[in-house]
DNA sequence: TAGATATTTAGAATACTATCTAATTATCAT
DNA sequence: ATGATAATTAGATAGTATTCTAAATATCTA
């Protein structure tokens, strides 16, 4: 999945709040898009960077897309941000 | 300090690079500069968005000026990823 | 099959970021 | 004071990101 891009994916607030608001359970992309002062399109981008950074993983629910946390990440991102302040030698 | 700024901050390859080699202890702003391919001028950006972040601090030592780790910003990183995938009910 | 709903894709506009060069400020040593 | 060294600031440019509108795709229901 790369650092770089899991990095990036947290870099901006909306698509924090996607994971917050994932953090309850599954939600549709309508759903979670009601929740945003943006477009669906808009949105849809940012779901795609949260998939490409492996941070969460999307579903066809019929006619709706079906949008989960993917935790198994955390700890990954937990080593990163462990690596930069020297609590351990992974990388 | 802001948790947008920290986020942003890490964002960015070069400024994880310089988190890293901090980590080893203080160095002046030419140390670390030695080890990039860019100019001085852009590492200073990058100092600023650091410092702003509250990640590193800086401190004159003559025509010197020394840069280090800020180490106490790590538990705030810590508890804002645990945020975002509920291990816990901060922020 | 036709229409309605949900979502994504494509293309464009605007804003932001990283980087450079050149000029400036600050400190040291002679 | 003068020149040398260290670092920053200012202004410009190129690349990237966020967001929009409009068009396209996919699924459901009648």
């Amino acid at each position: 999945m790369g650092n770089q891009e899991l990095f990036k994916a947290l870099a901006d607030p909306t698509r924090r709040d996607v994971l917050r608001m994932l953090r309850g359970g599954s939600r549709t992309a309508g759903e979670l898009a009601e929740a945003f002062p943006m477009t669906r399109a808009s949105l849809t981008h940012h779901f795609n960077v949260l998939k490409s950074a492996g941070l969460v993983r999307s579903e066809r629910r019929g006619q709706h897309q079906l949008y989960s946390l993917n935790t198994s990440v955390f700890e990954e991102a937990a080593n990163l941000l462990m690596d930069l302040f020297g609590r351990n030698g992974k990388d």
